[in-house]
DNA sequence: GTCTATACTCGGATAGAC
DNA sequence: GTCTATCCGAGTATAGAC
């Protein structure tokens, strides 16, 4: 990386932009959130905004990638210590955090939907996601599979899958309800599981409660 | 109902511009599918068809609701008889249905984020429709915790979101990669529950199937 | 009551000047 | 690299024919 000035001006101003977006969007809500006002907000005209990306929907996935870089950099990577009790912790941390940036939760599931046809801008970005955080969750189950302490009535990869559902579903249930508990029901799937709430190597509190 | 003629008329062809709706995006997708080509498939122009909805969205609420109706119909209804075991026939069923009614899926996957905005024409369409079927899932665990066969480790109301979210959320995820199976991870929830599959009184046949 | 035609707005895309 | 100007498509509103 860092090539010649222009260049590295060029990375710069991107970053610039992505930034001040995710900050916008997760202040002011999504509402209709459009490229004119994303680019006021960094002192661009709405062309000049689009000179550092090819349209609009580029843009938002690269928002969406940009705004998991900084989630891990705030969480940790899951991937770290692959536990269910780790991923429980991480799942539900990140999702009480959500509550508090309500347009960034609209416009991820927004383009999660949109991002259905195959050649959408964000469609690799979801399966992608999706794959690297089902194979962390499965990896974690297999594994408590195997010290005897959770059921293997349904296999890692469904209950994976059924994991990630809750968290995007009660997202939906949320966007309707922002009175409802997204926290509340992600670890409740844990305690289904009987993934029974331990005091891990590093002393963490309780998530859930309060509510 | 069946007022003077000339009113009659309108609410008839509101059923038939509702029905033909949701044949033109079961069948097509939803891409795109603007008030236009909606018109067009029953052979109206766009302004002569929302003359019978006030906007664009007012009619897309209408096509939800209509859609729970067939569906009503053709699944019967969950609160006939509000056992775990008739919801889980039925909540499956119904999902094994969505995955051949790709652009029914989308389209209500995108009104739920959108509706979000209490001002939104569906936002009551999703609040009671969601309120409601909590109710019946809510009253079918509490039934089935009092005969002693599930935990109560969860709140009956949590419960219910979770397999509400369940749901939702596999319908992103089928979005991204229709391969993946809806129904089996619904199914899985259930299996989590301790819900075995039983022969119920009435002697239930798979409402699913056929397909 | 029901429709066609038209016109207005707004967001996104794109060409070309500087 | 950034702007202005322009175009296009979609949604909405309305005048008026039938």
């Amino acid at each position: 990386m860092a090539r010649r000035g222009a260049y590295a001006k060029g990375v710069a101003k991107r970053e610039e932009i992505l930034e001040s977006a995710l900050e916008v969007i997760a202040r002011e809500g999504y509402r209709g959130a459009s490229v004119k006002e994303l680019a006021e907000a960094v002192g661009l005209s709405q062309a000049g905004l689009l000179h550092y990306f090819d349209s609009k929907d580029e843009l938002f996935a690269a928002i969406l990638r940009k705004r998991d870089e900084v989630d891990a950099r705030r969480f940790g990577d899951l991937d770290a210590d692959p536990s269910l009790d780790r991923i429980r912790e991480g799942f539900v941390g990140i999702v009480r955090h959500n509550a508090e940036v309500p347009g960034l939760v609209q416009l991820f599931s927004r383009q999660a939907v949109e991002a259905g046809d195959p050649e959408h801008p964000a469609h690799a970005y979801f399966v992608e996601r999706s794959a690297a955080l089902r194979a962390t969750i499965v990896a974690a189950i297999e594994r408590r599979q195997e010290e005897g302490g959770l059921t293997d009535a349904v296999d890692p990869e469904t209950l994976a899958r059924v994991i990630q559902a809750v968290a995007d579903g009660m997202q939906l249930q949320w966007l309707q309800d922002p009175g409802v508990d997204m926290a509340a029901a992600v670890d409740a799937v844990f305690v289904l599981l009987g993934v029974e709430k331990q005091v891990g190597p590093a002393g963490f509190e309780p998530t859930t409660s309060t509510v």
